[in-house]
DNA sequence: GTGCGCAATGCAAGCGCTTACATTGACGGC
DNA sequence: GCCGTCAATGTAAGCGCTTGCATTGCGCAC
């Protein structure tokens, strides 16, 4: 027994299973990477020494000879709640369909972190990458298109961006909850939001709200608007601030179902009875808002439709690099105890 | 102009910024890797260049050439809940301080999927890996020592284990409760639990409450389980399978709060009053044990410390390769309103 | 002025893999 | 029996970077 041939020291590598076959090195990674090319005999050998050597390939070697990495790379804002989890999950499902790894990244809403996990992911190589809203540094999408790698931004449609999007209309959706809570009364409005300055969903949601209100003959003045960052106890947090102001208003119309449930929660502990002292709606959908109580009224948008038609988008691109338009996934008013008359 | 050595075409090379700033390619590298190696004065030209062409460098190469990523692996069950992602944000989070960029991937639960992630890890050059529980397959472990790579184990405490554990006990915590559960009078004891098969957290619980009976001098048949997977739909179907057994359960006791409030709201949907007719009791403590009503009884898991300490302790082993010491992370017992007497 | 030490830089050998191209040899048609 | 064909395999040139070692040239002591 020869010291180097076994498993001493070193991981072992192509080489080291090409000499245990007795083959080259070419053809060991042929066998791995396109077996009907090897004939059965080799191809056993090869899987034999592969075994007994408990070889694992080097995905940076391959990746720097091959150009190619079939990892997809994706950036959302938080991990931190079910609303991208659930989109996510089956972005990854569909893209294992297709052999292709997911590379998840967060960047806690921060632009900053979020351009440079942006880089991170373009030098590690990943064949394209998933973004969450439009709003950025142009110069991020110049460097990705610099860089050959396709993009894909999901959560929010826009078919006149310059990169393919696949969501719902953020301005809409909200516009046409706004519109429904308007029609039953409601006039001393309220906001829980995030930060509209990097946040298009955000910002067009609002948006919404007051196209809603023009219509109805409503002034702006008569939206309060608090920002929170995503989080029960910030929805909580946030109603308190809200009640502090001389009216008290009617509705609270939250940015999604988390903040919500938070204010809900918050307002009940005031002793405040939701819906009839004060109606709160939420956005999304989530588990949650079903089982709230009361349950929320919300915007029901199909994460998982969104997520698999990102990735099939997504696929195609790092295929055929044939432009592929923009998906419109459809909301849906979903209007339960937590919205009532004014 | 020359066509090659401006912005046309290939995305630019170390060369490229080499040649563009007049030096060698080891001191552009230099630039990059340890500025302070290079005098100011070529270090600016080369900082010139970089930005110049847009270079960013080639993750895989560097890896390939340094040994070395500066990446660390997760794989957790699932991101579709807030139990593994809140943790792992504060893992995240402390990485990040060091320079270290995470790379997540979520098994489902699933043993063989989990096994296939852990090599794709390795091969992508994890200089570590995060692993929650235990229970896996010895070759895995000797895989991983083969290559190489340390290991840190979460959200389990074992002293004992062969690898570092971060995390907390599980069958104390479980017993602790189930003790309290039995003190307030329940007999008719029931539970909804992840299978425990493949999953020590799951099987541990279970253990506490048949250790918790047996002390009582209950006899282990009074206990029926149903097996679900986490969720709250889940754990509302669970719950309606309990009620179909002859003798009604005093108490339910969940396998985290996700199932405990799915539980709960079917209880509820059922015309059940919780906990008059029924208890329920949760485990983790998230934000919505506590705005679930009525708030739940559960155990409290500190996710953000584990997180942290699994992240110091992994940089550790990476750095220095010293053994680490477990660490037990303590739970406390959180009783709320969805727990009365029996 | 000479020589030494040392900081700054360059040279070039890989890291482990893929792949275009070259080589081999078995087989069948003539 | 010879040769063309083609499938199976080998050869070797990189992929873009890091790094040990060699080289350069500067400032200083003498």
């Amino acid at each position: 027994m020869t010291t180097d041939d076994n498993n001493m020291g070193r991981t072992p590598t192509l080489a080291d299973v090409a000499g245990l076959a007795g083959v080259s090195t070419a053809t060991v990674s042929r066998c791995l990477n396109s077996p009907d090319q090897v004939v059965e005999r080799t191809r056993k050998k090869v899987e034999d020494a592969v075994l007994k050597l408990g070889y694992a390939p080097n995905f940076n070697a391959r990746a720097l000879a091959a150009k190619r990495t079939n990892t997809i790379g994706a950036i959302i804002p938080t991990m931190e709640n079910a609303i991208f989890a659930r989109g996510l999950q089956s972005f990854q499902e569909e893209l294992g369909c297709s052999g292709v790894t997911l590379l998840v990244a967060s960047s806690s809403y921060r632009t900053d972190l979020e351009e440079e996990q942006i880089r991170t992911l373009v030098s590690r190589g990943a064949d394209g990458i998933l973004l969450i809203g439009l709003h950025r540094d142009p110069k991020i999408y110049e460097f990705l298109k610099r860089q050959n790698v396709p993009v894909v931004v999901a959560w929010v449609f826009d078919p006149n961006a310059k990169v393919p999007t696949v969501g719902f209309d953020n301005f809409s959706a909200m516009k046409a909850l706004a519109d429904r809570v308007i029609s039953m009364g409601h006039r001393r409005l309220s906001t829980i939001t995030a930060s509209p300055q990097d946040n298009d969903r955000a910002s067009e949601r609002l948006r919404g709200i007051y196209a809603s209100m023009m219509e109805a003959g409503i002034p702006k003045t008569e939206l309060s608007i608090v920002e929170a960052e995503y989080g029960i106890d910030e929805g909580g947090a946030a109603l308190e601030q809200l009640l502090c102001q001389t009216v008290r208003p009617s509705v609270v119309m939250c940015g999604n179902d988390v903040l919500a449930v938070g204010a809900i929660a918050k307002a009940q502990e005031l002793g405040l009875c939701v819906p009839d002292d004060i109606s709160v709606t939420g956005f999304d959908d989530i588990e949650i808002a079903k089982i709230s109580s009361p349950a929320l009224t919300t915007v029901h948008v199909p994460h998982r439709r969104m997520g698999k038609e990102a990735a099939k988008m997504l696929i195609n691109l790092v295929n055929a690099a044939k432009n592929q338009n923009s998906i419109l996934i459809e909301t849906s008013l979903v209007v339960r105890a937590s919205l009532s008359g004014a």
